[in-house]
DNA sequence: ATCGATCACTAATGCGCTTTAGATTGCCTC
DNA sequence: GAGGCAATCTAAAGCGCATTAGTGATCGAT
């Protein structure tokens, strides 16, 4: 900077003013300048401009997954791309980090907010009773939390989710209209809220219309724990006639153990992935599927929290519904 | 910090030389100031710190590949893992970004350098003309290439690499073993470094065994090309009786379609993935692939930069090269 | 011709830390 | 007991930027 005041005939605080939109220098000068700038490529010190009041120009997002559970999935990278194309609009920098388990999350935030590392941060997999919107609350560190009910408690915090309480609910129209009445949820993650939102959903709808051989089976979301528990209810005394897996690596292991134990898709067993993505058209018999659009879902998170930054209202904003796509995995029930 | 100096009622320079196991202060002092610290939940602000000469504590990683193209490939987050793994050990932050093409890499790595964003950058996808490597050393960015060649044109820059040559030599070896004559590699990006060198060996291991009908084609990844090319092959003349894919997803797809088409895996053609992951065992028949520790590289990677980081000199390491876990896919040549 | 007001710019301060150059003390040596 | 030296600490400068207060100069109004 010094040098662009120099070559530009002017002082530090004018190149400052000019460079900033500021007022206090003519439009020729502001020009001038401009060009210098552009001439020697600057570009001003996010440290020198963060330590004079400016923010860090970075948010974070921290995972909390085991390395290999980490890699199946689709839904991360694609969701780090839709954020990315907002973030990268404003220049701001994204620190990623993967970590075991939440109370290495909360670790990371503490030590972020200490080290003035971040201007807010995106949180993913929101549990029940989670810890993080507190603490992030107590930090005063802008956030968003992604695929999250909507919560009154943290004044700080926006929420954008999915209504999968209302997609559960249609996906069991579908699945009742085609006539099954004997439908096992192998579910994720136990602690996640959306896998208890689903469930819960799943149950009450179970209910009200009297089914009673209707139940969730929670998995770690592998293809291993996949496999097995879809073994495990097909041999069972009287078997599932529909299959809904919370993810697209499960529904396909599911479906491989299924046809190795001679039940017919969709003929025996109806499956549903709640995931849409490459690998559903992948296998055959093609998977149907909820899907929705995770990179649009990323945006709209990245916008959130750009708003938040700005000094906005923290928000709850709800992204589309998924929508099933109906490929060939699904049927009328044959039993 | 001035408020450690107080409590601890020691200067600021004090506090700095304690805290940083700079000589200058006492054992006991030493211990109450950090003692004090500790209790305050001090961290340093690392913009301070940088602007005081010290690093920006981070480096960065930038993918240069459209959003849908990234998601399918479990490679990345593993790879990522792995990195962290080491960054977290040392407190580096990692600075993530996706963009378009390789020239949108360039401008970031650009900015991040003229912002003092990162202390170095880890390259991956390494192109033959890349021109990441001149880049980088232009601007004494310390930097990694992921997946390189051995490349003794740039000093400041170390190397990782699998030997894809040494690889692709023992599978051709394996096949031929089996009595495959007519082999066709569906390969990856053109473009991409280690796609050229699979190819070129390919080709020249044919050639010193007589083999003419040995070939590769290249594709961009996807599923969908995948299929593509594998039905364009079988459907040829004489279609080969071994296909090498570049990536697990193409592999499977290309199962699917061979299948559907009336070949019997392995029967009347075998099938090897280039790259392991839970899919190779999603699919009936489980798929030959071969496997390395894409953690584990992910590690080594950071470690070199981390290397690099403290003043060490650029080197080029080798990970192990892949191996070729036989399942189901491969057998004795039945044509 | 004088005053206040506006404009274009400069000087100086501070952000939180590291570091260099002192300042003070105690201790040893002859 | 004076000089020298090491140990321990403090004062102050500087990193690159934003910002506030201050300085001239120009202009319109009286």
């Amino acid at each position: 900077m010094k040098d662009i005041a120099q070559r530009a005939g002017v002082s530090e605080s004018a190149v400052s003013f000019a460079l900033n939109d500021r007022p206090g220098v003519s439009e020729i000068t502001r020009d001038r300048v401009r060009r210098v700038a552009e001439q020697l490529g600057w570009r001003p010190s996010t440290a020198a401009r963060q330590l004079s009041g400016e923010g860090a120009a970075t948010v974070g997002l921290v995972v909390a997954r085991p390395a290999d559970t980490l890699g199946v999935d689709s839904f991360f990278l694609q969701l780090i791309s839709g954020i990315q194309e907002v973030l990268a609009e404003r220049h701001l920098g994204l620190l990623f980090q993967v970590v075991e388990d939440v109370a290495d999350e909360c670790a990371v935030y503490r030590r972020w907010w200490a080290e003035h590392r971040v201007d807010g941060v995106m949180v993913v997999d929101p549990r029940t009773d989670d810890p993080r919107p507190d603490l992030l609350e107590e930090l005063g560190l802008p956030a968003v939390v992604i695929g999250g009910v909507p919560d009154a408690g943290h004044p700080g915090i926006s929420t954008v989710w999915a209504d999968d309480a209302g997609a559960m609910a249609a996906l069991v129209d579908e699945l009742y209209a085609l006539g099954h009445r004997r439908i096992v949820h192998i579910a994720g993650l136990p602690g996640l809220a959306h896998t208890e939102r689903r469930i819960r959903t799943l149950r009450a709808e179970a209910e009200r219309r009297g089914l009673t051989e209707v139940r969730s089976v929670p998995t770690d979301y592998s293809d291993a724990e996949g496999a097995a528990v879809t073994r495990r209810v097909l041999e069972s005394g009287t078997p599932p006639t529909a299959l809904v897996y919370d993810n697209d690596v499960m529904a396909v292991a599911g479906v491989a153990a299924a046809t190795e134990l001679g039940f017919l898709v969709p003929g025996d067993v109806s499956v549903v992935a709640w995931e849409d993505s490459p690998l559903c058209r992948m296998v055959k018999p093609w998977l149907s599927a909820l899907s929705r659009d995770t990179v649009q879902f990323g945006r709209t998170a990245a916008q959130e929290l750009t708003a938040l930054l700005d000094g906005g209202p923290a928000r709850t904003v709800q992204v589309p519904v998924p929508r099933l796509i109906e490929r060939e995995s699904t049927g009328p029930c044959g039993a």
